[in-house]
This record gives structure tokens, C-alpha cells and sequence, in this order.
RNA sequence: GGUAGCGUGGCCGAGUGGCUAGGCAGAGCUCUGCAAAAGCUCCUACAGCGGUUCGAAUCCGCUCGCUACCUCCA
């Protein structure tokens, strides 16, 4: 069975058939998080939907180049003018390197997305190991006559710009409809154009991330560094480009402009955004104060929250609606996840332990044919611009096959054998491989092994020596052993 | 103000012209020492008003409500 894989290109506004740039090769850039803060939801979202793209791209064995990068030279803050760069001003405030700042949220970003069973993208670079090539681009941009410099600033020219290429095709914005939207700074600025953003700029005295360039000491702007390390390592053009719904513009309207303006080349073929995850029907975000991080989540830490989610939950929560949608955070519905995801593991569970053997001479035809039929309808499902919530509809309709099967309400040997060993791929693969969801033991062993010692005990008072004898051999199997002490009953480590 | 989008049953959330998504919650039944799990059945909605159509949640128009982007954000 083929079906081609469809997705949404923002840039077209249309779903088209995914065709690689190479019929075998997939490169992928996803813009990954600014490291000044702990991850919340927002960024989970982002991630896991990626990853699941990621997954499902290798799941039909293709080969994959995927890069997310990590910011660590912060966006400015505020007005470009008087811009503050994000990570040094947290880095002042904690007394911190900036450095030390960005690796410390670096590692707690890793350290969550792992909780979340996100895989690593193969190449994660940072922006401040890329300042060489951010430079060349401007080098190249300025050749062309895209940018201008100013005091030691350099600057990309919009207008100009839109003279050769239109300029906002991404967010469906026109020129005027922008100009007329800005305020000019009245002399302030040293930007022609309020539309213009910095390529470059020029460091403050007090500002302490800087960089030798050729017009400056100084850091690089905003929107730079993704399309520095896109060519760098996907080439000038590669097939798909990721991110939030927020950062369509400008950031990737910016990336866009200085790809055309510097390699003439438009960066991604295919440009996809995910929603935002919205708290009370308003978006969560930094800037909102809003936010719930994952550290918050996974503890329940947060008056928003009436218990503690797991990773899996929030995963599952997340992979229930289609990434294109905004979703709304809220009790009830994590609730729910947690009880869905638990019954799709369950179910996952009992069908590896399913041991086919041979074939009854009488075939279900009904239940064979439907679970081919929903066998097909997880293909259309996913291959539908990565709709995860109806490929997830489709694996439910398999868990009820799966528990009647498991209840005997249907035979396992009256399904056809090609029929059941599909099912038991597909479910599978769909499951773990593709949206990444894994068993999550929620049990405390220390718990079960004093559970046990309470039987060990009252068996013990009972003098019933055959259970006595019988638990202690099961712990010893776990490499547990039981000390009768005159104190008490403890167990330990067998030495 | 400009641009884009949304409004689906108690809750979350798919669906874009006919073919009851799914999860959670609720009701009943089966199973069962009790309970749970599981299975089966039920609850069958598309903001409002008009229009197009044999037929609309789905297309068009209007009205109401909500949101996002235009400034850093996943």
C-alpha cells in the first residue's frame, strides 16, 4: 500500500505532496530554544511535533539530516536600539558567565526532552560557534546590496530587498501593509527603514557578549544565525524548515530575506509551523508570564496544576491534537491523556505477549478485514500532514481488537496470520517508533519489595514455611535478599 | 488600524459536501467472591441567521463571540 506523504507548506498555504530535493535524503531545520529559561509546554510542543515528523521520515526510511539549533547568543531585548541581549542580561542578574547561564538551561533542556523521549536531532549547533559564518553571510549579503552599515551596525535593507524578491511571501504580509503598521522612531534609529533589522551590531561598552567583525566589535542579529547554520549544514537549499507559528515572522521571514539576499537561493522547500499551546483559550509564553514549565508539570509544582503529569502524559496530551491547531492546556484534559495514554500502553503490553501459532481453519473475515482496514487508515492518517490525533484514533480502534482478542471475545488464530502480524508491526512501530510513546513505570520497587515482606511476615508468624521459603526465593531472584534480624525484617542487596 | 485564523456533544479534540473519528466523564449490560480491567450498548454535537445544493458541521454571505501575528517568544 502507498500513499504519498502530504503536508502543509506555509509557504504556499497548501498541502502538497512531500517530494524531496534527493529522491533518498531528507534535511531538516527546526529552530530550537533561546537558552535563557527552563522549558515549558510551549516548547514541548514544538519538539515532540518535530521529532515525530523526524520518526515517521525515518519510519519510511529516509535517510535524515536533522538540526536543531540552540541559541545562546540571546535575541536582543526590546528595541533593537537599545537592545539588551537576553542571555547577558540574565547572566548579569545571576552573576553569571553567559556562558554558564546558556549551558545551565542547555542541559536542562536536554535533560527534559529526554524525559519526553525526543530524540537528538543529529546536529544541535549554537549560534556562538557560528559567528565566522554568520559574518561571511553578511559579507555576502553587503556584496550584494542588500544590507548597509551604519556606526559599526550593519543592517539589512527591506525595501531594496523587496525591489528584487517580495519580501513577507511566509506570513502573507505585503510591504505597505507593513510600513504603514510601524512607528518611526524619530531619529533614534540608525535603520533607513523601520521594516530593517540588524545583521550585525555594534556592542555597547557594558555589553559582554562581542565578537570581532569587520565593522565592529559586536554580535550578530536576530535572525542570523538560522540561516548561517542551515547552509552550513543542510547546504543553501534543503527540504524542510520548522518552528512555531510565532516565529513565522519575522524571524523566518527574515531567514528567508538574507538566504535570497546572500546565496539568491530560498532556503526550505517546506515550511512548517506548529500551533501554540494556549492556557484559558490565551497563548502561553514567556513574554505572557504564563507559562508552565516542564520541570512544573512533571512535579505538579504549580497552582495551575491539580496533580503532577508524567512525560508520557504530556506527550500523548500533546501527540492527541493535530500540531497545525492551537491546544488548550487544562486539568481535565491532561487527566484524560494520562488515562487514554495508560490504556494504549496497556494494550500495547498485552499484545507483545500475544504468541501466534497457527492458523484456525476457520477465518474472522469481519474482524480480519476491519483490522486491515484500520491498518490502512493509520497510513492515511499520518501521511495526512503528520495528523497524529486521528493516526491515535485509529491505534484505539486497535486497542479494542487487541483486549478482545486478549478477553478471548475474539480468537487470535481466527485472524488471518499475515493480517495479525501486521497489526502487531504497525501497532507497535506507530506506536513506540513513530510517536515515540514507551512504557513509563509508575511503581516504586522499594513499595513492592515491602509489600512482599508483609506476606514474608505474617507467613513467617503463621509459621508457613512453604511461602516463607517460596518468597524469599522470588525476591533472591531479583537479587534482593531477606535478613531476619532479631530487630526485624529488612531486605538487602544480594553482595 | 492591517493581516491570518478559530467557534464541534459535559470536557479535550479529529473531520472540510453524503459513509456515526477517538480519548475522558456519565448511564446500562456482560464478566466477576469483592473490586478493577476489558467487551458490548446508550448519550450522536457542529456559535446564530440566511443562501447554494437532491444533500452542508463541511461551500458562500452576514451577524455575534474569541484568538494570534504586526515587538522578544516554541
Amino acid at each position: 500500500m502507498q500513499i504519498k506523504l502530504k503536508l502543509h507548506n506555509t509557504l504556499t498555504g497548501k498541502k502538497e505532496i512531500f517530494e524531496p530535493l534527493n529522491p533518498t535524503h531528507v534535511g531538516m531545520y527546526v529552530c530550537g530554544p533561546t537558552v535563557y529559561g527552563e522549558a515549558h509546554l510551549g516548547h514541548a510542543r514544538s519538539a515532540i511535533v518535530f521529532d515525530v515528523i523526524f520518526r515517521y521520515l525515518q519510519f519510511l526510511d529516509y535517510k535524515v539530516r536533522y538540526v536543531r539549533n540552540i541559541t545562546d547568543v540571546g535575541h536582543l531585548e526590546q528595541d533593537a536600539d537599545e537592545g539588551e541581549d537576553k542571555i547577558a542580561k540574565k547572566a548579569r542578574l545571576q552573576q553569571l558567565e553567559p556562558m554558564e547561564v546558556a549551558q545551565h538551561y542547555t542541559d536542562a533542556y536536554h535533560r527534559d526532552m529526554e524525559l519526553l523521549n525526543v530524540k537528538k536531532p543529529g546536529i544541535e549547533p549554537r549560534a556562538t560557534g557560528h559567528i565566522l559564518e554568520q559574518i561571511e553571510l553578511i559579507e555576502k549579503i553587503i556584496n550584494n546590496g542588500f544590507a548597509y552599515e551604519v556606526n559599526g551596525s550593519v543592517y539589512f535593507d527591506v525595501e531594496k530587498y523587496n525591489e528584487h524578491k517580495p519580501y513577507g511571501l511566509l506570513s502573507g504580509r505585503k510591504i505597505e501593509d507593513l510600513q504603514s503598521g510601524t512607528r518611526e522612531l524619530a531619529g533614534q534609529s540608525e535603520k533607513r527603514s523601520a521594516l530593517d533589522f540588524a545583521l550585525w551590531k555594534k556592542a555597547a561598552p557594558e555589553h559582554i557578549m562581542r565578537w570581532r567583525s569587520p565593522w565592529s566589535v559586536g554580535f550578530p542579529g536576530w535572525h542570523l544565525e538560522c540561516s548561517a547554520m542551515s547552509a552550513k549544514y543542510l547546504g543553501e537549499q534543503f527540504d524542510i524548515h520548522g518552528g512555531g507559528m510565532d516565529l513565522m515572522f519575522p524571524h523566518h521571514e527574515c531567514e528567508i530575506a538574507q538566504c535570497e539576499a546572500g546565496n539568491n537561493a530560498s532556503p526550505a522547500r517546506y515550511w512548517l509551523h506548529n500551533n501554540m499551546i494556549t492556557i484559558n483559550g490565551q497563548k502561553m509564553g514567556k513574554s505572557l508570564g504564563n507559562f508552565i514549565t516542564l520541570q512544573e508539570l512533571f512535579s505538579g509544582n504549580h497552582q495551575l496544576l491539580e496533580q503532577a503529569y508524567s512525560p508520557m502524559t504530556v506527550r500523548f496530551f500533546i501527540l492527541q491534537a493535530h500540531y497545525r491547531s492551537t491546544l488548550d492546556f487544562g486539568n481535565e484534559a491532561l487527566q484524560a491523556a494520562q488515562k487514554g495514554y495508560k490504556k494504549l500502553i496497556n494494550a500495547l503490553r498485552i499484545l507483545k505477549e500475544f504468541n501466534y501459532e497457527e492458523q484456525s481453519e476457520n477465518i474472522d473475515e469481519k474482524n480480519t478485514q476491519q483490522i486491515n482496514q484500520i491498518c490502512d487508515n493509520c497510513f492515511h492518517a499520518i501521511n495526512d500532514d503528520f495528523n497524529t490525533a486521528r493516526l491515535v484514533a485509529q491505534l484505539f480502534n486497535l486497542v479494542k481488537k487487541i483486549n478482545s482478542i486478549h478477553v478471548h471475545q475474539i480468537a487470535l488464530h481466527s485472524i488471518e496470520n499475515a493480517t495479525f502480524n501486521r497489526m502487531k508491526e504497525l501497532f507497535t512501530r506507530f506506536t513506540e517508533d513513530v510517536l515515540g510513546l514507551k512504557e513509563e513505570e509508575s511503581f516504586d520497587g522499594k513499595a513492592l519489595i515491602n509489600a512482599l515482606l508483609e506476606f514474608y511476615k505474617e507467613a513467617k508468624a503463621e509459621k508457613d514455611y512453604e511461602t516463607v521459603d517460596a518468597v524469599r526465593a522470588k525476591l533472591k531472584q531479583q537479587g534482593i535478599v531477606v535478613k531476619d534480624m532479631k530487630t526485624g525484617i529488612d531486605w538487602a542487596y544480594e553482595e
